[in-house]
DNA sequence: CAGATATTGTCCGGTTTTGGACACTGGCGC
DNA sequence: GCGCCAGTGTCCAAAACCGGACAATATCTG
């Protein structure tokens, strides 16, 4: 709270805890730049540290045999925070995370935030809590891989995207949307091209901007909505307090 | 421990846990029997209560928006339980668990698990080192159900059934494989043909066996494993301690 | 034993997706 | 100003899968 190089949080984890919980992390939070492709996590690898969120978006990418079997499980952007296994006690996953849109966010030292977590009940609560709405993300990811179809998804994809970086337009090449949808690469800019058509998106190299969210939740076709009404409903809405200061 | 209808307990985190803790738990424990599709909770309804399997299985479900948009997410045996929510803090969520094949399990409140699980730190790490695991199951399932043909992800639904059931035999229709699967039901009936002139099952009306398990597992083709091994590794080896003993 | 019902076997056409390939293009580095 | 190349548009044949339907066979009920 001093004068000195303030920052506002975004990050909506940090900001919906106490100034008590806050002030657990704060000493050992480190403002760090996530880059593009930069890997949070590696696959069965200890976790050393936690991301909270500001800006961008990462992915949790689940890894099977063979180097082509891996698809995206999980989006996390300002609303959360990388590393769950780490509040569950396991220091590794099978799960890789990495940056899909650049950003920055505050990390902190997994043996730090375990160590908060054992200490305050609250705490430990609201980041269960969190907990929770990934794992329902995950399910609906299930569920839209099993049930749904190539646009379908994409357009889940993109809305959830737009949600987290609260801006229509997004860099991404079709190649990576691929990757993460797990389908081939061709797919996704047939798909690309039917919503240009309908006038829900315009695309451009690297670049597809939303013009039509609401036509894109039609698109959907249910597999949208879910998880992000679950968020709200144990996270709490959006603005419950004005947004935290830090210093950096 | 009196003399009088003791029964072991086979449930293994009920078997982990420590005797303080399984005392915490004890007293609110009902032994109860799961019938064929009881529900155990139902989409976005509070959860009244907790069930630590002791033999059957059953199956955690999503379901969109549509009746046909439904697949299942996790399966969970003798070596879990339902409700992972409750630990999380939340009451409710989007997704379905009923059972798949009939057995019997213990329940408990959900607040006295609840408060169990406030109260000792352990018995909260034993539970979220399990919540972990489902966690882990529900990302590979994401992943089968984006990249795995019908045989792949009925080859590894099979082999994670029969880790649950300890027996080679199984009593499900194609019909509900499909509903699990997210598939037609003819796509299960063909794969199962395709199973069977290999000798990796024997069909028999509401009834599969294994009769391979090597040859299923290659048939999976990498989507089996992994989810397992993470089990064993948090959860630990099967036989830490020796059945603990319960009276009814 | 005679339905009635549940379950499985099978077939169809049509759609979606895949794997692989190749041409085109916009923008960057030199 | 030119070449390079990541990124995109497009095509093909083959495979997988779907929705729907109907027949055949177990199993159950009375």
């Amino acid at each position: 709270m001093t004068a000195t190089a303030t920052k506002s949080l975004r990050n909506r984890i940090l900001n919906a805890m106490s100034d008590s919980d806050f002030a657990l992390l704060q000493p050992h939070l480190d403002s760090t730049p996530l880059r593009f492709r930069q890997r949070l996590q590696s696959a069965n690898r200890s976790i050393t540290d936690v991301h909270f969120i500001e800006d961008g978006i990462a992915s949790v990418v689940a890894v099977g045999a063979g180097e082509r079997r891996q698809t995206e499980i999980a989006i996390v952007g300002y609303e959360g925070m990388t590393g769950v296994p780490v509040l569950l006690g396991a220091d590794r996953s099978p799960c890789e995370v990495f940056i899909q849109v650049e950003g920055y966010g505050h990390s902190i030292a997994a043996e730090k935030l375990r160590a908060a977590f054992q200490q305050s009940r609250s705490l430990r609560d609201l980041l269960l809590r969190y907990t929770h709405s990934q794992w329902v993300q995950a399910s609906f990811t299930a569920l839209a891989n099993a049930r749904g179809s190539i646009s379908e998804r994409l357009a889940r994809w993109l809305l959830m995207a737009r949600d987290r970086l609260e801006c229509d337009r997004m860099a991404l090449t079709h190649e990576y949307l691929a990757l993460m949808l797990g389908v081939r690469r061709a797919g996704v800019t047939a798909a690309l091209h039917k919503f240009e058509q309908k006038a829900l998106v315009t695309t451009a190299r690297r670049s597809v901007t939303i013009i039509d969210r609401v036509g894109l939740e039609q698109i959907a076709n249910g597999l949208y909505g879910a998880p992000e009404a679950e968020y709200e409903r144990v996270l709490g809405p959006k603005a419950t307090r004005s947004h935290r200061a830090i210093h950096t």
